[in-house]
RNA sequence: CGGAGCGUAGCUCAGCUUGGUAGAGCGCUAGCUUUGGGAGCUAGAAGCCGGAGGUUCGAAUCCUCUCGCUCCGACCA
């Protein structure tokens, strides 16, 4: 792409609402851009790495077995009057009457969707498990939405619901997101540690967080050092992963037992503040109970199914990502999520050699490169690079082209070196 | 929902106390010079001062109402 002819509008000062790091180097980025209070639209880049991580949730959520679909985001209130959540959930609900008079709300959640859908399409117990998901946009109609998209009333969440025929089924489900995940996570290429949480309005008794550790996050959380390590995943045996898991020590301020804590030695505890990025729940039949989703099991007796159902926060992501990967020049994308692996820094646009160069890389790069091709000085250039936080940046100077020769930059560490073209290329592609 | 603020050019903000008909920096347009970390000079364009009422000879400025946004708290993927 180039970025002379695209919307990419960065911007060199922070505009007056912003207040914490992820949300003004969006802004500044030009990923997002605010349309209504804890509303944003995504512009080109902001969309790239949304995308990114979508699909990354994706293929592991696959991966664990689930099978994505796509349910509306608008819902009927009758629906939810099933579950008695109608009525229970309250001013967060954003609810919407039609032309007909009839009640209808933006969806928070999709519990009572799900249920009905599986409901009303299997037959058997024989057809258990089902373990469907989709990933689409939720409203919340936040008290105070704020921190950009950490929490905004809009949201981009992936939601996965099970439903199984016991609750020792449902339980290996449980720990088979775990597993998913942390491995979500760690493609993302940041570390998320699993806490004992609460399960609030949506219910039942299991229930873990996942949170990114940042500064600005907005839960207080204590942990072990174990935890930093990353060893855990290394375990792919499910049950032995889930026990590592869940008894290292993890919790939020919430649910932070000080008896465990002080049984931790000194060097290994850790104390911060985490973003919430995921939480899974067993829910048990609450649903499949007050939705009449009754079955005849093996034994002929009639049965309820367990459920469970699992959310990861994906544009809550893009801003803990951010929280977790930044410095004072701007974001520092991992590979994985980096809305391009490469920025071609033109620094003498109009001239032969620079310009041939710059053409050739953008034409290999293909789509993951971002052709720096406007008619800036170069540390404008470098400042917007930075900014965009694009894992590596291609430097081509009057100076280099003669010999051939341009300077690669990495983001993360700042190293750079000067090489060939063939061989920047092999670097960023490899 | 309680408390506190803020809406003036694309962005950051000054002007408001003490009414006299709109400013700066950056950005934008054109030209020249410059060219490896957000250039310099020159010339320009750009604002119904969030909206509606009111007071006044006269309102960005004072008063009332309203809409929007932000921050602190309670709540929360």
């Amino acid at each position: 792409m180039r970025l002379s002819q695209s919307l990419i509008p960065t911007l060199k000062e922070t505009p007056s609402d912003a207040q914490i790091t992820s949300h003004r180097l969006m802004l500044r980025a030009g990923m997002i851009r605010q349309t209504a209070s804890g509303i944003y639209a995504w512009l080109p880049t902001g969309h790239r790495v949304l995308s990114k991580i979508a699909q990354i949730v994706r293929e592991e959520q696959d991966a664990a077995g689930a099978q994505e679909m796509l349910m509306p985001t608008i819902q009927s209130a009758d629906l939810w009057r099933e579950s008695g959540r109608y009525d229970a959930y309250g001013k967060e609900m954003l609810r919407i009457t039609d032309r007909h008079e009839r009640e209808l709300l933006y969806g928070p959640t999709n519990e009572e969707m799900i249920t009905v859908l599986v409901r009303d399409s299997i037959k058997s117990y024989r057809d258990l498990p089902q373990l469907p998901y989709h990933i689409q946009w939720k409203f919340r109609d936040e008290v105070r939405p704020r921190f950009g998209v950490l929490r905004g009333r809009e949201f981009l969440m992936k939601d996965a619901y099970s439903f199984d025929v016991d609750y020792a089924a449902a339980l290996i489900v449980y720990k088979k997101m775990m597993l998913a995940y942390m491995r979500t996570f760690q493609r993302l290429g940041i570390t998320a540690i699993p806490m004992r949480a609460d399960t609030g309005q949506i219910g039942g008794d299991l229930s873990h967080e996942f949170h990114v550790l940042a500064p600005t996050g907005e839960s207080g959380v204590f942990y072990d050092a174990a935890f930093e390590t990353g060893n855990a995943l290394a375990e792919t045996e499910i049950e032995s992963f889930y026990e590592q898991m869940t008894t290292i020590y993890a919790a939020t301020d919430e649910k932070h037992d000080t008896v465990l804590w002080d049984k931790i030695p000194d060097e290994r505890r850790r104390e911060g503040r985490g973003i919430e990025v995921g939480q899974i729940f067993y829910i048990g039949k609450k649903y499949s109970e007050s939705m009449n989703f009754a079955m005849t099991g093996a034994d002929g007796q009639k049965f309820f199914p367990e459920m469970g159902c699992y959310g990861i926060g994906i544009s809550r992501l893009v801003g803990a990502i951010i929280e977790a990967r930044h410095d004072d020049a701007g974001i520092i994308w991992p590979d994985a999520v980096a809305p391009f692996k490469a920025a071609i820094l033109n620094l003498r646009q109009g001239d032969a050699a620079t310009d041939g160069i710059c053409e050739t890389l953008h034409a290999r790069l293909g789509a993951d490169g971002l052709y720096d091709d406007r008619d800036e000085r170069a540390g404008a250039k470098f400042a917007d690079a930075d900014l965009m936080g694009h894992p590596w940046q291609i430097i081509v100077g009057p100076r280099g082209a003669a010999k051939g020769q341009v300077e690669l930059k990495r983001r993360a560490t700042g190293e750079r070196s000067e090489l060939s073209v063939q061989d920047a290329l092999a670097q960023v592609l490899g």
